[in-house]
DNA sequence: CCTGCTAATTGAGCATCTGTCAACAAACGC
DNA sequence: GCGTTTGTTGACAGATGCTCAATTAGCAGG
């Protein structure tokens, strides 16, 4: 009969909340369900009823689903990666090793949302592409900083790169119980040494 | 009034092929298409009027959607990535060079292929991760052998199998406007000999 | 305390896309 | 020719991204 929606909802268990704790809470119900699964078997309905609203309010909040997936990467891509402080006073090789290590360790503890962020990241989604690709670049001329080599060539610049993503490669597929971490470090570190004393003695 | 649905095709249009043909043109087809837009963004009514069948008909050869992909994904990535035969009779450091320049040169040929490959690859599909966790899997063995080194460590293992997607990295983010392939070739190989070298004898 | 405005929230509906089902028709054997 | 096999199809059902008008909770001012 009525043309307008007559709304039955329990007056009750409608929680208002601001904007801000709204989209807040949203990004980390979303994350929560992203790391068990990937972003296109992930239902916009699961994600408003894991947070206790209709999937219209989440459209309130986020125009397009990409725009969600996008913020919820982004917000946790910062949280996770915020930048390692490099310490000071060590020569070259102790700080690069201390790199090495500290991404090691952000492995092994968040293994499951690395992954997520990295692999199941993009989908085939333009933004989430260029952030992982923006926040590699950002990424070398940190190391390169911590190897007392700020002014390099572009090839020193596209090994130090490629050789980012093959470290992440490696602690990501590397099994404790077949190499120690201290002797994954060590390679590590030496390798990049080697691989940048490479690069640049070719220049 | 009819529930029976009542064929209006005209006679003449549709052309019958042995499920054979069919199945490779569809594979054909979607590879086209997929080149251009990732998985998530082709419908596969695009596909079928492309290939100038009914949708239906998708579905009777791949029963799904992700089946279709994996189909496509894996048919080309055999094609594009047939095993290179390595040249017999030169020393090790002469086999790995033939291995990078070959990887380069199919990247400079099939650079949109590639990519659409690996990277648009998966999207979350975890078949297909699957299926580029083993090539890259398959690969260590082969450069190993490359390299006169055969029997090696678990660590040895890891490393070449993260150098190899530092290389796939570096080739396919390489300007050739600011670094020759000669250099960069001769770069890759002297890297790998150098990893090679470095993680055997801390073995 | 009430009134009215702002903004958070929602149900209903639309469009698109995946997957199903029964029916039709083109080739092939007898 | 006739029946069987199977390539092929239109129509329908279910799910999901997204839109819109309506409803209501909170808050400011009288």
């Amino acid at each position: 009969m009525a043309v307008t929606p007559d709304v039955v909802s329990p007056p009750g268990l409608t929680t208002r909340m601001s904007a801000d704790a709204r989209r807040a809470q949203l990004i980390e119900v979303g994350w929560e369900l992203l790391q068990s699964r990937p972003i296109h078997e992930l239902p916009l309905d699961d994600v408003a009823s894991a947070a206790g609203i209709s999937r219209t309010l989440l459209f309130h909040y986020f125009p397009t689903k990409a725009d969600f997936y996008f913020a919820v990467v982004s917000t946790m891509g910062k949280r996770l990666l915020h930048p390692p402080r490099l310490p000071e006073g060590a020569g070259a090789p102790d700080r690069i090793r201390s790199l090495v290590d500290g991404f090691v360790r952000l492995v092994e503890r968040n293994r499951l949302s690395y992954t997520a962020l990295v692999r199941g990241a993009g989908g085939g989604d333009q933004r989430i592409v260029e952030l992982i690709a923006d926040t590699r670049d950002a990424l070398v001329p940190r190391w390169l900083d911590a190897a007392d080599c700020p002014d390099t060539s572009p090839l020193t610049r596209l090994i130090v790169r490629g050789w980012l993503v093959g470290m992440e490669e490696t602690v990501l597929a590397w099994d404790p119980r077949s190499v120690s971490r201290e002797a994954l470090v060590d390679h590590l570190t030496a390798s990049f040494l080697a691989e940048l004393a490479l690069a640049e003695g070719r220049t």
